[in-house]
DNA sequence: TCATTAAAGTTAT
DNA sequence: ATAACTTTAATGA
């Protein structure tokens, strides 16, 4: 949870439900608001000149969307829209920021949210520009492991599908199935119904 | 080597 | 039931 529920709501914060394949903002969207997830699942994306999704990240329970925006004039540089049915909090931009202004704490975590992203986002760029396959997708679960808890060996369960695999790397499909079996082959993933271990 | 296309099987809603 | 996801195979850049 990167703020507290009780703090958002006593400063103003609604909760929201939304059904699955809701949009929460849209690329050029003016940010009006601060969002966490309580519940669910959201994905950042925007969709290329030859209509392919680009998958920036999924967030989930207690994760912010789109606050880096809130502190710039701009729009919104792409979709968030929910993958499952949702409970967000939504708090007012002028809200947020006085929150911000009262609350050095809370402004070094949100500080702390959007290092992490930027950091995410370096991995993100070397991976995109790397052209082995395995060598994209064993960067990608390198990442999605180190922020876990649990290090053994094989004990991560990727929480992304193939497509989503394939449109966060920037593969196709076809290849990021025929290199997840690859990569079992070679001892550096197991897969156990359909789910990938790493 | 990887992407694309097509076709078919499987899972989730 | 229907859409979304997974898989295999053939072909082309």
């Amino acid at each position: 949870m990167v703020i507290k529920q009780c703090i958002l709501e006593s400063v103003g914060a609604i909760t929201k439900n939304c059904d699955s394949a809701e949009t929460i903002f849209l690329e050029n969207d003016v940010p009006k608001f601060y969002y966490q997830i309580i519940n669910g699942k959201i994905k950042l994306n925007n969709y290329n000149p030859e209509g392919k999704e680009v998958l920036h990240n999924i967030l989930e329970n207690g994760q912010s969307i789109g606050e880096s925006s809130l502190f710039l004039d701009g729009t919104y540089p792409v979709n968030a829209i929910t993958l499952s049915s949702c409970v967000v909090l939504v708090l007012r931009r002028s809200a947020f920021m006085n929150l911000l202004m009262n609350n050095p704490k809370i402004s070094l975590e949100i500080n702390k949210r959007i290092s992490s992203f930027l950091h995410f986002k370096h991995v993100m760029v070397q991976i995109i520009c790397t052209h082995n396959p395995t060598a994209k997708l064993t960067a990608l679960l390198d990442y999605l492991k180190s922020i876990q808890k649990i290090q053994e060996p094989f004990a991560f369960q990727v929480p992304f599908t193939r497509q989503e695999l394939a449109n966060l790397t920037g593969l196709c499909v076809e290849t990021t199935i025929r290199t997840v079996k690859i990569m079992e082959r070679n001892n550096i993933v197991k897969i156990r119904n359909r789910k990938i271990l790493y």
